[in-house]
DNA sequence: TCTGGGGTCCTGGTCCGT
DNA sequence: TCTGACGGACCAGGACCC
């Protein structure tokens, strides 16, 4: 599901050698909409939105919604206008991690250097593959029939020498397609691109090198790299000239650390209701918690997100004395932090918890807290969470849930 | 036009200890 | 005791990505 901006390029315009490039990115092709056409046959060559509610966005759109000016992170409102006759599916994320699992199964079968992205894209590390499967081309050939043969899903492929490469050739790939860029034609296929092309330069980044002049990526790579980090700071400046010049060092990980848990939700109709909104914290909390006891993890820092009517969005963090993975605490902390928020008379639109700098659940210490000794222990409310997990396992996540009733201070 | 929900990373300000 | 420099931790916010 990449945004990014492209150029034209024609398949084999930068050569066809893959000598070198042993990177390979495999990127699904308008994945949601496409899962949605294999279970419902019958709309192929319809366009098919897919997406929540009137205050929802765009989750993905078939190319026959998309030549009616539908694109991806579009507001669902603003979608429909622009084509009223699109069918639009609620999103079932179960189906699209199923049909996300099987491709990465299909991509492990060719290599173990496998770093999956997100839902729907993966980078491949293919040196190791060379000799029992042929040249990166070959490989990339292979995958794509694989994959429509095997799940009927379409992807795009970009084979190059690094991981940014790369993923810029997928898109230019789009759809359907596969392009390679040669080792050697990396820096002039850069240089052909409009700047919004390399990865770290949105919609603010690409206003602000405009002021300076700066609008494809062979105008930045020429710019003196200490301007470029007075204009969007020192560690971006550095990146994307880096970035410009195809340098980008980066393996392919097959391990990744999480950072971060967190859970957000937007309300169907701004609102001030405290009780509402406490409710909301609290299934998050809960959300984000039993998270952390699955991935056997625990969070020091919880960080409130508040959006208001005018949508203005507001951050409030707090570092804890000691870790946790229990919903309570994170609740407790949220409902502080939001208490201390000034919402200047406004609605909230959006609230939304995270628990940040996570570590290994086994091997952090625990420390009492005051409240563990008024209340009861924190290992007591653990263990009282961790059998909710063992319900919701057994019968369903909606099976039972926190209630407030039995979260609320004695205090 | 009217903006989801899941994340990561960076920057700048403040506070505190040395 | 006061002052300033400096670095690290923490916090809030912004930008970006999928």
């Amino acid at each position: 599901m990449s945004r990014g901006p492209r150029a034209s390029v024609r398949p084999g315009q930068w050569g066809t050698s893959d000598d070198g490039c042993h990177i390979l990115h495999v990127d699904m092709d308008a994945f949601f909409a496409s899962v949605e056409l294999v279970r419902q046959p019958q709309l192929v060559g319809r366009p098919v939105i897919v997406g929540g509610g009137e205050r929802s966005v765009v989750l993905a759109a078939t190319y026959e919604a998309r030549a009616f000016g539908v694109s991806s992170a579009m507001p669902m409102a603003r979608a429909l206008r622009a084509c009223p006759q699109a069918v639009v599916i609620r999103p079932d994320h179960a189906a699209y991690r199923e049909a996300s699992a099987a491709v990465m199964g299909i991509l492990r079968d060719v290599t173990s250097v496998v770093e999956q992205v997100s839902v729907d894209e993966a980078f491949l590390d293919v040196r190791g593959a060379r000799r029992r499967l042929g040249p990166p081309s070959v490989i990339a050939a292979d995958i794509r029939s694989r994959v429509a043969a095997e799940l009927g899903l379409p992807c795009s492929i970009g084979v190059a020498s690094s991981k940014f490469v790369a993923k810029i050739a997928s898109v230019h790939a789009k759809p359907d397609g596969l392009l390679v860029i040669p080792a050697a034609a990396t820096v002039p296929f850069l240089r052909s691109l409009p700047v919004g092309a390399l990865w770290g330069v949105g919609g603010k980044t690409e206003e602000a090198l405009e002021r300076f002049g700066i609008t494809t990526v062979a105008q930045l790579a020429d710019t003196d790299v200490t301007l470029l980090q007075r204009v969007v700071g020192k560690a971006s400046g550095a990146r994307l000239h880096d970035l410009a010049w195809g340098r980008d060092p980066r393996a392919v990980e097959t391990t990744q650390v999480e950072r971060s848990i967190g859970a957000e939700v937007t309300f169907r109709e701004d609102s001030s209701e405290m009780s509402q909104i406490e409710a909301r914290l609290l299934e998050l909390a809960d959300r984000c918690a039993t998270r952390l006891r699955r991935q056997g993890v625990v969070g020091r820092v919880v960080s409130l997100k508040v959006r208001t009517s005018d949508f203005r969005t507001l951050t409030r963090s707090r570092t804890l004395g000691s870790p946790t993975d229990v919903a309570r605490d994170v609740y407790l902390v949220a409902r502080e932090l939001f208490s201390g928020v000034d919402l200047r008379g406004l609605d909230v639109r959006l609230v939304g918890i995270r628990v940040e700098d996570l570590r290994e659940r086994a091997g952090s210490v625990s420390q009492p807290t005051l409240e563990d000794a008024v209340l009861e222990t924190s290992q007591g409310r653990r263990d009282a969470e961790a059998a909710l997990d063992l319900v919701r396992g057994k019968f369903g996540s909606a099976a039972i849930s926190l209630g407030a009733s039995g979260l609320r201070r004695s205090s």
